[in-house]
DNA sequence: TCGGTGTTTTAGTTTTGGCTAAAATATAAA
DNA sequence: TTTATATTTTAGCCAAAACTAAAACACCGA
C-alpha cells in the first residue's frame, strides 16, 4: 500500500538478519555465521539455514564456508530498518520520554510493524533529523549515508578540542549502563570537549567539558566515545 | 521488563483473536468460529484450531459446536489490545496527519508491537484522551470501558437535537470511504445535530449541521453514525 | 603436511499458524 | 420427522524459523 517495493514485505526475521549483516560490515566486507549468531541470539545452524533463504531472495552472496555479504538490494533493505531504527529512537526519546536504556529495545520491535509511510510522517514531524540521540547519521530515502568523520576518543592528543560526534551503543550487547552513565553527565552527542591526557598505560582517558568538569574515562567508556574535531561545521 | 502481565507476551496472533471475539460480543455474548473466521479473513477451520488453543492458555471458554467467549482474563487482554489501538490511532490521526482511511491498518499491525511502557507514555502524552477520533471510548489501563450511551441515527426522531458520538468504523470491512464521506462534511464525534427527517420507507436520515447544512444520509451512512440525546454533559 | 580446534553445514525435530478436503453436526424448511 | 443447507470440526498437509546432534570443513601451529 504505501510500501515502496512492490514485492511481499519481508518478514521481520529476515530484516532482523539483513540488518544484522550490515552492522557487522556486510554491506563493504563480509560477515560470518558465527557472528551473525551471536549478534542475534540465534544458533549458527539457524543462520545457514537463513542465509540460504536470503540468497534465494537475492538480499545476500553467499557460499557455504564463505560467509554471507549484502547485494544491494540488501543494502537498501538494511538502510530502510536502519532509517526506521534511528528515526524511532529519536521519538522515543524526544518526545516520549524514555531513556536512553529503554530505547533500543523498544525501536528494534516497532521497526518491523511500522510502514514507510509511518516511518516519512515521522521523519516529517521530527523535522526530518540527520542524526539520532546517539549521534548515529539517520539514512536517507534512498539509502544514502552520512560519511563517518569521527574517531574513538583513544584516538585523540592531548590538548586537542574536540565535538562528542555519538556515543556508540554496541548492538546486541548490553551496554546500557554505559549509556545511562555517560548520559547522566553530560557526555552525549553535540558536547564539546578538551583532551586533557590520553593514558596508553591503562587506557583511560581524561577530558574536561565545557562547564570545566573533569572526567576521568576508562577504556570501556573511552571507546564508547567518538569524536570529530571541533569546528564550526555543520551539526544542523 | 516493562509489561504488566508476567506471562510470556501473547503471540500477536491470539491478540487478534481475542480483540475480534470481543468486537463480537464475545466479552457478555459468544461469538461463533464464521464470524471470527470472517472477521480475521481466515479459514474456519484455522479459527477451530486457534480455539483450542486459547482454550489452553485460558483466555476463552469455548466447547465444539458451541462458540466462544472471553474469560475474565480474556477480556482484560482484549481491553488491553483496544487501549493500545485507539491511542495509537488518536497519535496517528493528530500528530502524524493521517487520514482516517489509512489510520486503522497502521494501528491495526503497531497495537502488536508497543510495550505498555510505550501505550502509557503515548497516553500521557496524548493528555490521557477519553475517546479516540472515531469517538470510540479508550479503555483504562484497569480494563474499565465508559457505558455506550448512543444510539444509531436511525432510532433519533424528527426534530432531536443531538451530538455524533461516535461514528463506527465497522471493524473488518472495509468501509473507509464512509468515513472519507463523513471527515469531509464534517460529520465527525461531537458536532452537532438537529434530525429533520427519519424515513422508515427507504431508510434514509435527513439532519441539519450546526452550519445550517443539510445532509441526507442513506441507510448505510445513518447507520454508521452514532449520536446521543444533546446535553451539556462531559465530552471532555 | 598433519592434527587439532573451532566454525559451518547437514539432517532431523519442533512450534505456530495457516491451508484444503472430507466428515460430522446443527439448524431451518418442508 | 425428515431432509437440505450451512456451520463446524477433523485429518492431513505446508511454510517459516527456530532448535540439537552429528558430520564436514577450514585454518593455525607444530
Amino acid at each position: 500500500m504505501s510500501n515502496a517495493t512492490t514485492t511481499p514485505p519481508p518478514s521481520s526475521s529476515v530484516g532482523d538478519y539483513v540488518k544484522a549483516i550490515w552492522e557487522l560490515g556486510g554491506g563493504t566486507g563480509t560477515a560470518s555465521t558465527k557472528e551473525i549468531a551471536d549478534r542475534l541470539s540465534v544458533a549458527p545452524a539457524s543462520v545457514t539455514n537463513m542465509l540460504g533463504r536470503l540468497r534465494e531472495r537475492g538480499f545476500v552472496e553467499y557460499e557455504r564456508y564463505r560467509g554471507a555479504s549484502l547485494t544491494e538490494e540488501g543494502r537498501l533493505e538494511a538502510l530502510r530498518l536502519v532509517r526506521r531504527h534511528r528515526l524511532i529512537e529519536t521519538f522515543l526519546l524526544e518526545h516520549l520520554g524514555y531513556s536512553w536504556e529503554d530505547v533500543h529495545e523498544e525501536a528494534e520491535r516497532l521497526e518491523h510493524a511500522v510502514s514507510d509511510n509511518f516511518t516519512e510522517r515521522l521523519a516529517e514531524m521530527l523535522e526530518h533529523p540527520e542524526r539520532d540521540p546517539h549521534g548515529e547519521p539517520i539514512p536517507k530515502v534512498d539509502g544514502s549515508l552520512a560519511p563517518d568523520d569521527s574517531r574513538p576518543l583513544v584516538d585523540t592528543e592531548a590538548g586537542e578540542r574536540v565535538l562528542i560526534s555519538r556515543v556508540s551503543h554496541g548492538v546486541g550487547g548490553d551496554d546500557a549502563p554505559i549509556l545511562v552513565y555517560l548520559g547522566e553527565r553530560g557526555l552525549v552527542p553535540g558536547r564539546e570537549l578538551v583532551v586533557g591526557e590520553v593514558r596508553a598505560l591503562d587506557g583511560v582517558v581524561v577530558v574536561e567539558d565545557e562547564d570545566g568538569v573533569s572526567h576521568a574515562l576508562g577504556p570501556a567508556l573511552a571507546a564508547s566515545i567518538f569524536v570529530r574535531t571541533y569546528a564550526e561545521s555543520a551539526q544542523e
